[in-house]
DNA sequence: AATGAATGAGTCTTCATTCAT
DNA sequence: AATGAATGAAGACTCATTCAT
């Protein structure tokens, strides 16, 4: 199928050149299709990026989703440890081309769509502590969910794609442990009192 | 003079227009320069965006700088709220700067900088750690400064630059606490013991 | 088509502007072509002045070469005349374009070839030498070769680029013949004793 | 001296970089001089090469005309040697810059002095040829002048700028051997009848 | 549906030259 | 006399997009 090779060309070439210097020209060539019917399906090179992140959405989605299924029904402490295995399962789809949607694509036009994901996990991820609520000790579920999600996301991208170490064989088990531990922490650990003399954060200019 | 002209300007194109929509055009006659003097100051466009990176990071450093000095030699409690606090501030110091910057800007050749201060803070947090290695209950020291460290910033960045409603004047102090007491609730509470048929976090392709 | 235009017009702009006036803008348009055209066919303004030496090139040695083939076989006092004229009309094929060839392109990268030509006549012009090995009284093939080549190119570039007078109707055969004997004495005539208190030419810093 | 140092750092530029990479801010520059100072001294870059051509122009003269006189009233023999090595000398004065001036300035405006040297060398060099007229037997004076000029230039030229095998030391002899020889029985051996059915150069497009 | 030649606005960059100090 | 910051026209080249075939 010709969008097929369209989209799978546009995410090599994104990984191979960058978003800037990804060229339709470029596209169509690795497609080995005609520049000319490159335009027969996309309007323009934005949708051909779109498409690209549709696709990558589309799979770190299944990822996701499986997780989160298989876990709906399931305790807290197997829960955050599924879903942080599943966190970096989903890192793992397509990394290089997770680095360049994550740092070089602007979020402008129909491209704004990069976080959808995000958005998604954000949103499932709730319900499932709302479902959950006799189990945690938070005074905002939407802070927590909002605080939870970020985590996770944030530190298995970054140990997927900027810190190998983190997760050799021999380590990665520590590291799920870790952030498994956090969340988990975070979620039944009733707070201590905030400390007094705590200072707001600062307006700055 | 005309240099400090022409990186504001930098800065400014790229809030205005994103990262690959900057030309040196167009940030010359935001200076006010002529395109030539451009090209007397900087060799390329490259460099103009390696100044503002430059420039923004002093500007963090320095904000993320002062809390840590401040907080050298106070306990963790304090430290924790300080720390998260000075985050959300180095994140206010130009937010849409700081978002081409995070989000467009391709990490390729003088440009690979970027992340330099995170860098930085992470060693710095990490020196910090070990001094009250007493205070704290965590395994692996290394493992614990990447965790926090991307954990806040990750936290900060996304509440300043995505949700301002969190860091809203009445809110911003529950967030505040609820980042706080997730860092100290990960470096005070001994974990319990791992749940037992946790799986491995799977490799993939 | 296009390729044929672009090379007609680098041709007629490097006459009237010269090499370094000669912009692939001006060529563009006056082969009525887009630049981005002029770019589908040719990688850079090298490539294209490059294409424009070897056209000439290739028309001048059809020149040299009809007449190298014709006088084969012939002896030396047909072929010295024949070949004499053969090389002025080498230089009439176009000579305002071998003028600008020859003394403003640069002969760098892939412009080096401009004097292929020259080597090549010079190397098939030893070889006729040869052939006549009998007929002729020099000592050194080789040196015989390169004085004679770069005679008669002198002389006949000079006459036909710099000297029109020289070869008006009514004196054009006096030219030949004088270019001639000059060629043919040099190969016949026994060479007396140099002369005793010659000086060899002197090193310069 | 100013003006001295820019006319070098010109001519040192032309060599390093070729005509058309030849900036005035870098000559500038490596004259240890002000863009701003050498427009004081020059109107214009055009002006600042006219200088080079002018200097480089009297160096070979003063060769040329030194041998001139020393052999104004020698036979042609010794004269003839004697010019040859002259001209070996001349070229071999500068030989990098002469090939720059020779093959890419272009011969317009203040520029089309370049050949001046030759111009002059053969206007004297018939005058000598005028006053040895009962030594030698040519038809035209003028003709032969041009002729022997201009074969003595490009052998040299060549020999020096491209040849250097065919000047090497125990060889440089041999060459200017057969030069001269050329040139003497060009210009004392009666030329035979012109062959008979000789044709005429024909006229080109 | 597919092709690919053609387009031309727009990009980065250079460089001869000016002029206020 | 000297400086060198500033200028901006002009050049080489790219690339998203169109359209006739």
């Amino acid at each position: 199928m010709t969008v097929d090779a369209l989209v799978e060309a546009t995410a090599r070439i994104l990984i191979r050149e960058g978003y800037d210097r990804a060229s339709t020209n470029k596209i169509a060539a690795m497609a080995g299709v005609s520049i000319g019917s490159l335009y027969q399906y996309f309007p323009n090179k934005e949708a051909l990026v779109a498409a690209v992140i549709e696709r990558h959405n589309q799979q770190l989605w299944q990822v996701v989703q499986n997780a989160l299924v298989k876990v709906a029904a399931r305790p807290i402490e197997i829960a955050a440890r599924e879903l942080v295995a599943a966190a970096i399962d989903a890192h793992r789809v397509d990394p290089k081309l997770h680095r360049v949607l994550a740092e070089e694509v602007p979020r402008a036009g129909r491209l704004e769509n990069i976080e959808a994901v995000e958005r998604n996990a954000r949103a499932v991820f709730r319900s499932y502590l709302e479902s959950r609520r006799s189990e945690i000790d938070v005074a905002d579920l939407d802070l927590a969910a909002f605080i939870l999600a970020t985590t996770v996301e944030a530190l298995t991208h970054s140990a997927v794609l900027h810190r190998p170490d983190v997760l050799a064989d021999e380590k990665a088990g520590a590291f799920v442990n870790e952030v498994t531990g956090l969340v988990l922490r975070y979620l039944r650990t009733p707070s201590k009192a905030p400390v007094k003399r705590a200072r707001q954060a600062r307006r700055s200019g």
